[in-house]
DNA sequence: TAACATAGAACAATCGTTTGTTCAACGCAA
DNA sequence: TTGCGTTGAACAAACGATTGTTCTATGTTA
């Protein structure tokens, strides 16, 4: 049990309410030098540190944050997480982590336990389209920021990449290598990457002229074991493509596997793509060609929108959105693995 | 701002208190069954929560619980805290997650500001032996689990793996492999993992008849980086070892990295064991050869003596050790590796 | 000397719950 | 009618901080 104002407050023989102006510089008010250097003394001391739960109940706020996301053993999820600590964490803030397996009830579990101890903000990456649990923090005036993924277009502060754009440079990618019929694991038409990187993929075989062929496209989810089932879809098929751009480097990751089980060689065979670059892509043999994005970035940009909501009070529209940038490794181009490890073009943010 | 038991009194016109009880179905009131039931539709009416911060205050418990751990983009301890996750969110618990980057430092900073904000205990896979953050906890009576790592032996709650087992195991298969010179990367003599893994080390290779030699042994820390600085200073020995033992899997990997690099086969020129069958292992290729421990399962352990120390009120010293397995790829044994994924045998936990 | 600033610190309310204690009203037996 | 046991709910004191207001000595000015 650690020492109160009160008890400090008779030792120092003065009032609590002095101790606590002492320890908190308060400017408001003076005080003789000489009980100030009692008190400053008598708070070195006792390693006096101002209860954090009373505190909270009296300022009405928590220096407490909460990252929201499907499954930190992704390693995505692990980066980002780390950019919202290392934003966060020199403020003052501690950081709670939340793990939904994108199930919309455990979302909504978690958004309910975590209002109830009222932390400060919350930053959301499992959200989906007209997600209610978003719904539900606009309602409620709970500083948030969707990250990667929103959920209604504009209505909240967001930070993610241009994923047309980011599905338009994979997809071209696979198109200039000469590739006819290119598939898509599209992740969820429910979730916003799945249909704007499904756009992007679209646009890119519009663009080339290619025929568009739904066949070609199938729903993944975001999981690897999602991604081995959708891929086992395609490469099945009777004409089956010789090129796949997956929704991200987990599912890519999934149809690695399953093409190599099917006996398939990579990228003579089939052609893969993802997208994030997550540090596994370029551990992979051969390396997974990827779209990149800033994710540690997107972590800490989240982190900044959010701590601006609370200082100011007010809920904030604004989106940060970053350029993708293609990294070209073994799974689309035999032999462009050496060196290890290539490095992305910066990556910048507009707005 | 979500109503409060004051509010809630004046619609319902009887006392807070009287509904506080109701909320909390108190035991040891008498409630009219009427006003019971008026009271309870105006709870669901309005979906009442009880400000986890006033309650946290009266209570003296918050219902958090932190996981402190050197890096979550590392795979193994994002393992860990979905374990810790899982074992504590289902009763009630939120967690929250400190990355201390190895430092210290860093480490007492994020324990003395998990102290003031009241956690109720703090799970920690970062200490070194003897160390002052883990004797201040104790000394603050603050529950807390050791993981994967201890600090003083026995003096703490602690969950890990029999280190000096596996280290035996992963050299003694090496041994058998014909191995003469057998390197080692030996994380740190200022932690647990380190000295133990090391001392099975050399009981394998004493066992074996092998002389020892201490230029074989290199400190490595846990990161790639680490890993690979240190393999690369064994491997550009005139005498160089023929096969390697990683303190961790991590460490293993940069190991090979940097083998591969100095134009060294895997496993034909260098073999290669790690340690923590992290799932990165078992996508690398060649597969990395490694002692299997139950990670999931260490986070959900600890969250368990966590909360038993919490719902007890007293400290506890019990120890939760798992039986360390080697799982054999192709790091190790060529064309091992098929059938991808191997699993190995359960593990199973002992006192 | 009376009136009045001013410095320095105490006072007290408040944040939202929880919970031991007290109290009012009623029914019933003597 | 008095007294007592019950029931049902109000009262009030915490938990530990923050902060606007009030109070009491001083010291200063007219």
């Amino acid at each position: 049990m650690p020492v109160t104002l009160k008890e400090l407050a008779v030792r120092a023989r003065v009032h609590p309410s002095t101790i606590s102006r002492v320890a908190n510089n308060d400017p408001s008010l003076r005080i003789a030098p000489t009980t100030r250097q009692r008190i400053e003394t008598l708070l070195r001391e006792t390693e006096y540190r101002p209860n954090g739960v009373a505190r909270g109940l009296k300022l009405r706020q928590t220096f407490a944050l909460a990252v929201v996301i499907p499954d930190i053993t992704n390693p995505f999820f692990a980066a980002l997480f780390r950019g919202v600590e290392d934003g966060a964490s020199p403020r003052g803030y501690n950081v709670l982590l939340c793990n939904t397996d994108g199930s919309p009830e455990r979302q909504r579990s978690h958004l309910h336990s975590l209002h109830a101890r009222r932390v400060d903000g919350v930053i959301l990456a499992s959200s989906v389209l007209r997600d209610p649990s978003v719904r539900w923090l606009r309602h409620q005036h709970i500083p948030h920021v969707l990250v990667n993924r929103f959920s209604d277009d504009g209505q909240d502060a967001f930070v993610g990449s241009d994923d047309v754009l980011g599905g338009l440079v994979a997809t071209r990618h696979l198109v200039e290598l000469g590739h006819r019929r290119i598939g898509h694991l599209a992740g969820k038409l429910t979730v916003s990457t799945g249909v704007l990187r499904r756009r992007g993929y679209l646009g890119a075989i519009a663009d080339s002229g290619l025929p568009a062929d739904a066949a070609l496209i199938a729903e993944s989810g975001y999981t690897e074991e999602g991604g081995a089932r959708a891929a086992e879809q395609l490469l099945s098929m009777r004409d089956r493509p010789t090129a796949i751009f997956a929704v991200t480097d987990m599912t890519a990751v999934g149809a690695c596997t399953v093409a190599r089980r099917m006996g398939l060689r990579i990228p003579e065979d089939v052609a893969v793509v993802g997208y994030n670059d997550i540090p596994l892509a370029s551990r992979l043999v051969p390396g997974l060609t990827t779209v990149h994005v800033p994710i540690h970035e997107f972590g800490a940009a989240a982190a900044r929108l959010l701590m601006e909501q609370i200082e100011t009070g007010e809920a904030s529209r604004r989106r940060v959105i970053f350029n993708p940038q293609l990294v070209v490794r073994g799974s689309t181009v035999g032999g462009a693995d050496a060196p290890v490890n290539r490095r992305p073009a910066a990556a910048f943010a507009t707005e």
